[in-house]
DNA sequence: CATGGTTGTTTCAGTTAATGAAGTATTTCG
DNA sequence: CGAAATACTTCATTAACTGAAACAACCATG
């Protein structure tokens, strides 16, 4: 069906990708599978859901007010309250005031947040296998195909 | 960067990831990251939800059982019941019986809902727009690295 | 061929995530 | 000062998800 129109009107389809274009969306959609497996996999280890995960590592850098959280996760501030909730009654984080300005609340992780989070982060070092299968020159070039990738948009 | 600790120590360290793995990591957490957006953005506005979208997305190409649903979607077969509810009350998905065992009910796009998906994969193929900024070269590079690196595990 | 175990699906109860609309403080600024 | 904007919470609602229980149909095996 195709096939004839592809032989007959070669160059009318500037848009349509070529084969190695699709092949290589189609990888990325597998590497992104595999990486959130492997991502909540590492926060049920952890009884830490997904975004409870997200929310804890972004706290074990810094403490910041709801709102932040809010655009670091790209949902409602609403919605963030109800996980810092769930993850304050663990005893994983905690709500300090914010003494510039006392409407913010800072979220920030306990000692044992951050423990947490840095145990976390070890396990997720597991996603980091696959990438033992490279060279050096492979991981190179990756890196920068990725850049460049991430580089537009 | 990495080099002289490696001159150093070169054997001490078997588990430790090197920086260059680590920006590596990184940069993958930022596609996967990228690659969602796109993903729930492209399936809201069909007004689906990412979970209604991949699923339909399976269907697209082939009736399924509501048992196969759960193992490609990684997921409880009670949960597959309350999706599938939700698209077939909006026509995409109808479910019928499978004349081989009637234990089992097929799921399976309709016409409207193949539709859907087919303008859903159109507007997901924006998803592949970071992928032109790369050469052939540089595309056949990341083809053979992503396919290493899935290769294991 | 009966019957007991297994399989496929659904229902139900319960948790989490998420949104949006109010509502309450607090800050900022005209 | 007073009005508008900002930060957070509460509430109602929907979806996704799990695990347990129920039900029907399949399939062995004695």
């Amino acid at each position: 069906m195709g096939t004839l129109r592809s032989m007959v009107t070669p160059r009318t389809t500037p848009r349509r990708p070529d084969d190695l274009t699709l092949e290589v969306v189609d990888l990325i959609g597998s590497v992104v599978a595999r990486y959130h497996e492997e991502y909540e996999e590492a926060a049920a280890g952890h009884t830490l859901t997904g975004a409870q995960a997200r929310l804890l590592s972004l706290l074990s850098l810094e403490p910041l007010p709801m709102r932040k959280l809010a655009q670091r996760l790209k949902c409602e501030p609403s919605n963030v309250t109800g996980i810092v909730d769930r993850l304050e009654s663990r005893g994983l984080v905690e709500r300090r005031p914010d003494p510039a300005d006392r409407r913010v609340k800072l979220a920030a992780a306990t000692a044992e947040g951050r423990r947490v989070a840095r145990s976390l982060q070890d396990s997720l070092r597991f996603a980091r296998e696959p990438l033992a299968g490279l060279s050096e020159a492979e991981r190179l070039a990756l890196r920068d195909a990725l850049r460049r990738m991430l580089r537009e948009g």
